[in-house]
DNA sequence: GCCTCTATAGAAAGCGCTTTCTGTCTGGGA
DNA sequence: TCCCAGACAGAAAGCGCTTTCTATAGAGGC
């Protein structure tokens, strides 16, 4: 059968606790000692039995990394950078390797509570909640309820893209300034001289899609110009695509859009493209997060980066208590606008 | 302190074996008796320990996605899919919910393994292993194993985009033929006329960038046509970039390029297009993969789709064992050319 | 009306590890 | 030389669950 922690033992002839010491480097053993189990262990080729281990010192070394949607480089970025972050960290700690493991709620509240409530059953010993949330205050309320219980069970949560959870102290987040990102950016389409500004949003009940839509809105009513049309839809290339459509039925006189991001601003300039609409000599277009495939749009994309590489670091290394939690709970991290080509002033 | 299951069994005066059964379904308990127990669990707010009932049942419910790159939709398509469909698989069986939860390994075959090892040790229910991997004689054998050893342990083994492990009958493989879908696209350039290809290959050392090759120039000696400059580097746009550059120089006739995959050629094309060369009209340039953003591109990308949502779902089902493995424990699934407007007949 | 069978529930023995509590032994200060 | 501190190792008590084995009722069958 399976090689037990007791078989090491018995075969470097040590007591069973010696075993688990040297396994765990938490206690002093003589260095002969230690390599005769080490040794043990290598001839049995032994691996430790998890759930055992994790029951019996009452945590997991599991950490879960929560995406709304892992097919979306957006997260696969921050996700990717966390897990590294974290598995540097481990390495450097005594017994310390970590399952950084990323799970897939879809943006679904139903999955995010089972997923939270599955690593709080694993006894994970982190959770990183990354991307914004849906608003429904039913929603909010068991959330936070769920990573209070998480957070008192010994388990440190972190937020990576989504606001801070109200009254909850033993939380960090890193809250991106998706209102001021939006802002920069619009100001940058009036500056051009735009008045007929189109805008397609996220789905409607999320954070990331209103704090956008408001910065959006904050810039036009600074300038005194009138709102376009809105259309919401979810964060991929066909609603950009669809949305278009609409956008110019209800405003055909549109000088430029903002996209909800860059993936759905892929799918605006598609829809113009088909129309006949040239970028920007037409319609300037601009979207928000600055993935990777943003420069190489033709034209290459105006946008908003997000350090989203940094903040995934930054997540995993609070996750691992490597780092101090911000004062006061949250940091907010800038976006910066990147003027490219796809934004230009009205021909008009 | 935390609740546990005799605190349940002692409020719905029970004994710990009937809460057992009642959360775990293999075994009748009276309807009354159900109903007690599960508004015991509701009215303490009980949360199952994780570990100890996966010691005690010697098995998790965790399922291993490993990924060579979670930034990569590549990547991020299959996971999702395969988590998708183990959710579904989970929900449909009593306390089956599963844990699937995705590992990034950054294409490091020491990450791979020690993934696994971490995954054997939390005695994970399945394991998924997605895209190709090195293939280094040494680490074949590793891998292949731990893979055993998994077998061999009562984890499930799925491999998704990855050739079979030669001697392995316990592992069922999904197998994309990147050989004979390379063939098809170099065939298509060679139908339009090209007779001076570029190829901007992956890492050389991984089994897909080695197929893909395979039937490039398969395709090549069919047809009597001499292989152009082929670069190595990275799944990546700057590999794509960078390597342009090389090609251009050692072949300044070059009249096509094929490239890794579609991100790749999105470098490609980004580096062509700043020489001044059209495409395609002074240059094709075609893909592999047919991801989201291909088609989008401009020229929207020649490529060869790959059925990532498809295979995911069924790697998925496979490590649910909702499926039956595949006779001979492979299966091999076809891409389909997908021409679009990146490649045309040469100028000349 | 007695016996057997089925349905349901409890008792208790672990699962394989961690960790506290005890030693035992060595070396150096008095 | 004696004693005590310090360094190391072992014994054993769980951690919270699952599951086999056993027990108890009713329900039929004769």
């Amino acid at each position: 059968m399976t090689v037990t922690l007791a078989d090491v033992a018995a075969r470097a002839r040590v007591s069973p606790a010696t075993v688990s010491r040297v396994l765990n480097g938490n206690y002093p053993v003589a260095a002969s000692t230690r390599e005769r189990v080490l040794r043990a262990v290598d001839e049995l080729d032994y691996v430790l039995n998890g759930p055992a281990s994790s029951l019996a010192a009452a945590t997991s070394d599991l950490v879960g990394v929560l995406v709304n949607d892992i097919a979306d480089p957006f997260f696969g970025i921050m996700a990717s950078a966390a897990q590294s972050a974290i598995g540097e960290v481990a390495s450097g700690r005594a017994g310390g390797e970590k399952l950084a493991v990323v799970c897939n709620t879809g943006g679904s509240p139903e999955r995010e509570l089972t997923y939270l409530t599955l690593l709080q059953r694993q006894r994970a010993a982190a959770v990183i909640l990354m991307g914004g949330s849906l608003e429904d205050p039913e929603h909010l309320a068991a959330t936070a309820g769920k990573l209070a219980k998480l957070a008192e069970a010994g388990t440190r949560v972190v937020l990576c893209g989504r606001p801070p959870v109200p009254g909850d102290a033993h939380t960090a987040a890193l809250v991106f300034d998706n209102r001021t990102g939006a802002r920069l950016l619009t100001e940058h389409l009036l500056g051009l001289g735009h008045r007929r500004v189109g805008y397609v949003a996220g789905p409607a009940d999320r954070t990331t899609t209103r704090h956008r839509l408001e910065g959006h809105r904050a810039a036009l009513a600074a300038a005194g110009v009138a709102e376009g049309p809105t259309v919401h839809g979810p964060y991929d290339r066909r609603s950009g695509y669809e949305a278009t459509a609409e956008l110019l039925d209800r405003a055909p006189d549109l000088t430029a859009v903002v996209a909800a991001n860059d993936t759905v601003a892929l799918g605006v300039c598609a829809a113009l493209r088909e129309r006949g609409l040239s970028i920007p000599g037409d319609v300037s277009v601009a979207g928000f997060d600055d993935l990777p495939f943003s420069v190489d749009a033709v034209p290459a994309l105006t946008t908003v980066r997000l350090p989203l590489h940094e903040a995934g670091i930054r997540a995993g290394r609070l996750a691992m208590g490597a780092e101090e939690p911000p004062a006061g709970g949250s940091v907010t991290v800038p976006g910066e606008l990147v003027v490219r080509g796809s934004t230009g002033a009205p021909r008009r």
